[in-house]
DNA sequence: CTTGTCATTTATGTATACAATCTGCTAGAT
DNA sequence: ATCTAGCAGATTGTATACATAAATGACAAG
């Protein structure tokens, strides 16, 4: 059931070659490229013009973005790309950190008896942190293809230990916050930016987290689970800091063009 | 900015007497009423003609109702109203606790060298805890007043809060679970039940620890105010067991209609 | 030159017609 | 009697026309 990542996106009904499903992943595609600027208005004929899609779909699309926390409804008319500050995303981290930790406590203390090792899940856990292991070890920033599998291994066991909680609410929430850019585990961001020698040290530092992580539930030791997720939440931050110093200057990736480095005038929409 | 609780419904543009804000509130409250069975198909146009709105609106009302949680995308075809189990309430409120938790952590740490003290939030969250003092005092199970007048300044102190923490990502988590039925600080169900003596005794028990919130803040605990909030949020789980074992047998009010006891048949529609 | 009012224009909100798809029923065959 | 295929009905997805409210710009008054 939750087992699996697939599932087109869930929502928005309809099968997922419908005009909204179109209109929904190719404008949520753009908002991350940073093709928008914060607080701009969205208009609807331009965009439907541009997305292929007549304006009902794409009115679903808007309304699920803005749901999703990507636009915000204008006051009186229509809706504007919403503003992101690192702070704002660094709350967002966190708050799945507390998440996970919740999950992975859960997991431990929904167990019962017998304790989470006999839990197919928890092999799955085990079986992703022991194929990273030699997958960290490969990296060295050139290998892309290393690089992608840390990736689905690293989501395989987030997604595991949300698995093993079996709570469809932390499921839900969790699944709403890694449509914010950047909260999810193995944000996009990831992808670009592990060429940089910090960062690969990051990840050098989660896999051993995995390690302790594995080793606690293994012992029942469910609060310390917790506060181990949630510190490698944090690892997430520390990742998305040193992307952003990196690019202090001017050129910025696309990816990052939707942080607002503070609040500016975070007020009004002009 | 986020210190008032106005503001018709946030989102779903529209001016609040628009079709789309008639179509969401009057579901909303149809749903939170009981009114259908879970698992039950909502079929739009007797929906519209219930609600007095064509289909568009009453469309955007569906869609926004799945993202906060009360519908469930059908997968091929329209929604269907959600299953709550009991375990899918207390985990949600457990998730409350989390965030109020945090917001209680950072609005210390944020709060500088001058201390929280400073700040007319804070000044908010000690008025509202005077007040309630003698207000629970007040309490009897008969004076619908004293409630009201409970449950006004309990959501003036949280919101005070969550105003101190200045995370926008709290306050918008916070007011998305505050839609799941029974998961807010003062659960419109507080108002029926409280006329049971151990409800009333656990109102009792909160304004305690709302003081003990207060002090751990003035002090600069941190951790400890965190703590406090996290399991302040479980007297809302307590309270929720209370009203459902007082109803095991047959009437169930309204508002608990929507809460299925376990899993049931949690798989498919049918 | 500035400011306020009004008309024009443009964009959004709403209703509805049409198309596509699913559901359920009936009839026929095994 | 049961299962399958096909048809009819109903329901959702999509497009579009129309109504309505906001933004824009022109013009006049101060």
């Amino acid at each position: 059931m939750a087992t699996s990542r697939a599932k087109a996106d869930d929502y928005t009904m309809a099968p997922s070659d419908s005009q909204q499903m179109r209109a929904l992943l190719g404008l949520r595609e753009l908002l991350l490229n940073g093709e928008f600027a914060p607080g701009e208005r969205m208009a609807e004929i331009p965009l439907a013009n541009r997305l292929k899609v007549s304006r009902t779909p794409l009115r679903v699309a808007l309304i699920s973005l803005e749901h999703e926390g990507l636009l915000a409804a204008h006051p009186t008319r229509g809706f504007i790309v919403r503003r992101f500050t690192l702070q704002d995303i660094f709350d967002t981290i966190e708050i799945r950190g507390l998440l996970e930790g919740m999950a992975g406590r859960l997991a431990v203390e929904r167990s019962g008896m017998r304790g989470v090792t006999e839990e197919v899940a928890f092999q799955r856990m085990k079986e992703a942190v022991a194929e990273l292991d030699s997958v960290v070890q490969t990296l060295d920033g050139k290998s892309q293809e290393a690089l992608e599998r840390y990736i689905v291994l690293n989501e395989g066991f987030h997604q595991a230990l949300l698995d093993l909680a079996r709570s469809e609410s932390i499921e839900r929430e969790m699944q709403r916050l890694a449509k914010m850019p950047f909260a999810a585990p193995s944000s996009g961001f990831v992808r670009r930016q592990a060429e940089l020698p910090e960062s690969l040290h990051i990840l050098r530092i989660g896999q051993d987290q995995h390690h302790a992580i594995i080793d606690a539930m293994m012992s029942g030791e469910a609060t310390r689970v917790e506060n181990l997720l949630r510190e490698h939440a944090r690892l997430s931050r520390r990742n998305l800091q040193i992307a952003f110093d990196k690019h202090r200057g001017e050129p910025m990736p696309s990816s990052l063009r939707i942080i607002r480095e503070s609040a500016e005038n975070k007020g009004e929409t002009r």
